[in-house]
DNA sequence: ATGTGCTGGATTGTCGACAATATTAAAGAA
DNA sequence: TTCTTTAATATTGTCGACAATCCAGCACAT
C-alpha cells in the first residue's frame, strides 16, 4: 500500500512526495525556511521543478509562501490538529455511511480480512506498537474507497492524513488504544454489512471522535 | 466579499484567479486541453507562471493534469457532483456546530442582519433571482467562518464552492427554492443563537440535502 | 537614545532556449 | 485490408541566467 498513489514518473512528483515525506517525519522541522537554492542542489535537480514541488505542498497545507519572501513550514498547533480531527469525524463518518450502501460482499469480505489479520498480529505482539500506522490506516482508507466517492478519497488519503501524520510525528503520539480501536472496527464492519448507512456514520463517528479525545488527553498532559 | 480572498500581487496569484473563473463560468469548457504555449500568449506572460497557476488548478482539482501530455478541464459528470454535495453536506454540518459552540452574540447579529437583508430583497424583487448565488453563498461563508475552524474553511470557501459553482454553471441550474431556503437559514441562525451545536449540525445538513436533492431532480429531469 | 532612510546582499520571480516525451501520420509487411 | 513499425511534429519538462523584491545592517537626523 503505497500512501504515494501517484506514479512518480516526473521529477516534481517524486521531489513532492519525498519533501511531503521529510516535512511530515520531522526531517525538516515545522516553521524552518524553504531555500529554492538549498534544496535544488540537494536534490541535484533545478528550481523549475522544485518549484512545481513546493506549490503543490503549499496547496496541501503543509508549507506556507509569501511572496518574494520564500516558503516555510507551517507551524504546529494543538488547536489547529483539534480543527482537522473535526473535519476527518465528519468526513469518515460520510465515507462509512456511503460505503454501507456501496460496498459489495467481496469488498466487505477482504474488510474482515483485514480485521482478523489484525487480530493475529494484536495477539501476536501485544497489539500495542501495531495499530498506530499501516494497520489502522489500511482499514479506513478501505472504507474510504469503499464508498465510492473521489472527491472523499482525495480529501481524507491524499490531503488529511499526512497532516495528521505530521502532527502524530511532531507530538510524537502513540494510541494505546489499540483493543479498544479493533472492536470498534469490528462493529463498524458489521454495519456495513448489513448496508446500515445510519448506524456505520454514528460509529464512525464515534470511533475517530475517541481517538480525536485520545489526543485532546495527551496534549493536555504535556 | 472578493472570492479571490488571496492579494494577486504576483503573477500566478492573478492568472489562477483569471483561469479559475474562466473555467468555473464555462468560458473554458469541459474537457478542453489547456495549451501552455497558447494561454501563456493570450496573457502575455511566459510559461513558467502559467505553469504554476496551472499546477495550482490541479491541486483544486479544476483541471486533470498527464504527464508529458498536458492538461485538460475536468468532465462533469452528476455522480461527482452528487459526491462532492455529500462531502459539503458533512462538512457544513460540522461548520454549523462549531459555529453554535464559537460565534459570539456580535457575529450571530451580522448573520441575522444579512438574513434580513435576504428577506428585504426577497420581498422587492420575487425573490427567485436573488439567491442562488452571492447572498446564499454570504449567509454560508459567515457560518463556515464563524466555525473558526480554518481547515473547514480551505476546504469549504476556497475549493469546494469553486466546484459546485461550475457544475451550476455548466447544467444551468437555478435553485427556485428561495422562499423556503429562507426559512431552513432562520431555524439555523436560532439554533445557533442557541448554542445548541447539535440541532445547528441537524439542520444545516438537512438544508444541504435539500439542495441536493432539488440538484438531483433536475438532473434526472434531463 | 531612538526612529528614519539608504545601501548591499541574498532570495524569489520571470524569462527564453533546449531536451525529453507523446501523439499523429505515413509507410511497409502480413 | 489491417496491423506493425517508424519517423515527423508538436507539446510538455527542464535548465541556467537575468530581473524584481525583500531584509539586515548602518549611517544619519531628531
Amino acid at each position: 500500500m503505497s500512501i504515494c498513489a501517484d506514479q512518480l514518473r516526473t521529477i516534481p512528483e517524486r521531489v513532492f512526495c519525498q519533501l511531503r515525506e521529510a516535512i511530515v517525519e520531522g526531517e525538516i522541522p515545522p516553521g524552518s525556511r524553504i531555500s529554492e537554492a538549498e534544496l535544488a542542489a540537494r536534490y541535484g535537480i533545478s528550481r523549475a521543478p522544485l518549484r512545481e514541488a513546493i506549490s503543490r505542498l503549499a496547496a496541501v497545507g503543509l508549507i506556507e509562501r509569501r511572496p518574494n519572501v520564500g516558503a516555510r513550514v507551517i507551524e504546529l498547533s494543538a488547536d489547529q490538529l483539534i480543527d482537522i480531527f473535526h473535519v476527518r469525524e465528519s468526513l469518515e463518518g460520510t465515507a462509512a455511511r456511503q460505503a454501507a450502501l456501496r460496498m459489495d460482499a467481496e469488498a466487505v469480505g477482504r474488510l474482515r480480512a483485514t480485521l482478523d489479520e489484525h487480530a493475529a498480529r494484536m495477539r501476536q505482539d501485544g497489539g500495542q506498537a501495531y495499530f498506530q500506522e499501516a494497520g489502522d490506516v489500511d482499514f479506513h482508507y478501505q472504507i474510504i474507497q469503499g464508498s465510492g466517492n473521489h472527491y472523499l478519497v482525495k480529501l481524507l488519503c491524499h490531503d488529511l492524513y499526512h497532516l495528521i501524520r505530521m502532527y502524530r510525528c511532531q507530538f510524537g503520539m502513540r494510541s494505546k488504544r489499540g483493543p479498544a480501536a479493533l472492536e470498534e472496527h469490528h462493529a463498524i464492519v458489521a454495519a456495513i454489512e448489513r448496508h446500515d448507512g445510519d448506524l456505520a456514520e454514528l460509529l464512525m463517528r464515534a470511533h475517530v471522535r475517541a481517538s480525536r479525545e485520545n489526543v485532546e488527553r495527551m496534549i493536555s498532559e504535556i
